[in-house]
DNA sequence: GTCTATAAGTTGATAGAC
DNA sequence: GTCTATCAACTTATAGAC
């Protein structure tokens, strides 16, 4: 495999990084050639249809990023096997990836490999593709928090609806933090982690 | 108090109902001044900032209508005196709130005032006065929540923590229910309500 | 106070030179 | 394959008639 692709990847990236920050339509072709140098022809030649293309190309290369994070965080932080009972726990694994989210969007920082969360409120009722991309990284997101709490024995059904509650918590939570410019209400969010998914409880 | 100011309010709620929709960018003034009837001389003669300054008016009637209906919500459903215990039980009211956004959201309804997510994300880096509009709503909201925490007991500092959570869930089940066109999502998040939020609990 | 016509600039997209 | 020059449509905003 050749590195040829070299100018493809480059408007990927700088398209990815710039849709994150302003969203879909905040972001003009001009703004994404003059940023990665690489000029409006080009950009045609890699993606012939234009800007949505691109911008479902960089969705998708989001979506693995973030998901090689999420794995890394995982694994960095999983137990198996120390605890004093016999299933992993996954809610230090969760906490930890909350609070790497709050480092990556506290202080404005670039992150790489972010939220298309931008792009998926502008765009889900004006373009079906985009819709359908954004659709399809939630749920492969999700389904590696369904996952890791499956490990840890969860029933199947309770597994998937904690994956939509965590998503929708880190969503929320980066919307926050993006709007507040601090990484506080994201570090909040994950001190409450632990409280809000133990397993076992007992009604007050 | 005269009612002359009904093409204002006209232009505000266009404003909003558009703005919820398709995010800031992605409605032109255009669309404004074709769907409300309302030409774009008398836009200007009421909002001489113009797009911008349109955009926090929305915000800030989007602000009140949210809280209205919060408000309502959580009265409607309020049980002081009816527990067994002295205080009175928050969870309801969260989940009956969660699950009157599942409706709303849920078929593609026109939702009369909600969310703001879209614009924050946005506009956050690009607009400091539109970014502070929106910081300034979700802190309005966020007392809302603190203080039904705090009417359970709960510790001051832990009930703005779980209103920021709560805050969160909404704003990120909002945006997942969306994006899936479907109001499951914040169904799913309204059932574990009260598992997430229960007060008194054993670690396994 | 209400509205029309238009300005000045930007958008996504294309044609065609090299 | 790479890049420049240009297009028609659209954007926000304004000037000024009524």
């Amino acid at each position: 495999m050749k590195e040829k692709v070299k100018s493809k990847d480059v408007l990927i990236e700088t398209a990815s990084r710039l849709f994150k920050v302003r969203g879909y339509c905040g972001v003009g072709l001009n703004d994404i050639i003059e940023e990665s140098g690489i000029p409006k022809g080009s950009l045609y030649y890699y993606f012939p249809e234009g800007k949505e293309q691109l911008a479902i190309a960089a969705i998708d290369n989001t979506k693995k990023l973030v998901m090689a994070d999420i794995q890394r965080v995982f694994n960095e932080n999983s137990h198996v096997g120390t605890s004093n009972l016999s299933t992993s726990n996954p809610i230090d694994a969760f906490q930890a990836y909350v609070y790497e989210l709050s480092r990556v969007f506290g202080e404005g920082g670039d992150p790489i490999g972010s939220p298309i969360g931008t792009i998926a409120g502008e765009k889900h009722s004006t373009s079906e593709p985009i819709r359908l991309a954004c659709e399809a990284t939630f749920k492969d997101w999700q389904s590696i928090y369904t996952e890791k709490f499956l490990e840890a024995d969860y029933a199947e059904q309770q597994a998937k609806s904690l994956a939509t509650v965590f998503h929708a918590l880190t969503e929320g939570g980066i919307l926050l933090a993006l709007t507040m410019k601090s990484g506080k209400p994201l570090e909040t969010i994950a001190e409450q982690i632990p409280s809000l998914f133990a397993k076992e409880l007992v009604e007050k």
